[in-house]
DNA sequence: TCATTAGATGAAGGATTCTTCAGGTTTGGA
DNA sequence: TCCAAACCTGAAGAATCCTTCATCTAATGA
């Protein structure tokens, strides 16, 4: 059985006082720049806390483990991504079939860049607190916001296929993580964010059939 | 500083007479094992020389630390289907364009989940032990394999473009590993290899220009 | 003002794991 | 047969790290 099979990730307690809010919220941001500092082999929960100001007790009061404080940065971060497409799905609808796929490719690719450190430190992370899981969640929330809006393409005949929606996002992601860990410059970044495009525009035509 | 920065990963002593052949064979065999039935958290030294029916100073003379051991294992099975995937890729020359690109995903595809439970232990080990550095130096190997194929193709005008092949490789790769991570049916490997041959057919189509 | 609750502290407990090395066993050739 | 090299052993050293809890301080409201 997995290791991380039926650990708490619930929160102890829950910030009222606005002195405590600010204390959660210095520890998830020391998390990412411990992250990013020494990397995730060498973080502790005494450097986290060391580094939002406050003691590991204080930590221990928010998060019960070490993974549970992880595993909310990594939510944090992946939902902020997925806002971002399901919000540019919506306001692409009704536009032509490869307008819509350039948009969301577009907005993938921007989001994922914004942090890109961010990112790169997490993939390393992902795998240690139950990531695959949180994937699965959240990718099914975009699936369907994709979908969605797929199907209000004036220039499609076919119904488009979940099971192609759900190739096209891992294959987008997985390139896109494997473009990250490479540490792109900002040409790569354009030129791959190009070819992104036409490879999902190029799959969905193929999946659904044209009319005109 | 990442981590794992500077750490010997070369083996201590090279295997001479039979016997420390096969106890290597052992420890690496017994890796996997661990990894399969008590995850990458719960893998420790002592219990894959445990399992390898050897004691722990054995397996220390062989690995210099646990990152190398399970990098070697890491190691092993990308180098196991990448050198399929070139054997396919040599075997498909000469072709058109689109029976090439079936033979490559299909063959990558099954490499993979000929040993399905290996390659999603791995995915979780991967991040800790320098992967994507690995994968970097191995996707590269491939991409010129494929290029290889692809210069070959009879209905292609445009010189494939490197990086067009990069980003459908990752994006393949990706898309796999989401898949394996799901835990698939039978049934939904059958169909993802057909997509993913359609996403890899289609994008390869529209990144090299046709002829008739 | 004072009692009550929220919040913070950090030394110490407890547990685990990686790795070494001094000494024993086996092998292969001379 | 005998020795040197190869190989194996596994208890113990050493280093971390996670997590707790008794205790202290700050805030709230009556």
């Amino acid at each position: 059985m997995p290791a991380d099979a039926g650990v708490a990730f619930e929160p102890r307690k829950t910030p009222i006082q606005a002195r405590s809010t600010v204390t959660v919220e210095a520890i998830s941001e020391a998390t990412v720049q411990v992250l990013l500092s020494h990397g995730a082999e060498q973080l502790t929960t005494t450097r986290v806390a060391e580094r939002a100001g406050v003691s590991v007790g204080t930590l221990y009061q928010y998060y019960p483990n070490k993974q549970a404080l992880l595993f909310a940065v990594l939510e944090h971060h992946m939902n902020n991504v997925a806002a971002t497409v399901e919000a540019v799905c919506e306001s692409a609808c009704y536009r032509p079939l490869g307008e819509m796929i350039k948009e969301m490719v577009e907005a993938f690719v921007n989001a994922k860049m914004e942090r890109a450190d961010i990112s790169v430190a997490l993939y390393r992370v992902s795998a240690d607190v139950g990531g695959p899981a949180l994937i699965k969640r959240i990718s099914q929330r975009s699936r369907k916001a994709v979908e969605a809006m797929l199907q209000t393409a004036p220039d499609t005949k076919l119904p488009p296929d979940k099971f192609a929606i759900d190739i096209m996002l891992a294959a987008m992601a997985g390139a896109m993580r494997s473009l990250l860990e490479a540490g792109p410059t900002s040409a790569t970044v354009r030129k791959s964010r190009e070819q992104l495009v036409l490879l999902c525009q190029s799959y969905m035509a193929a999946a659904t059939a044209k009319r005109g």
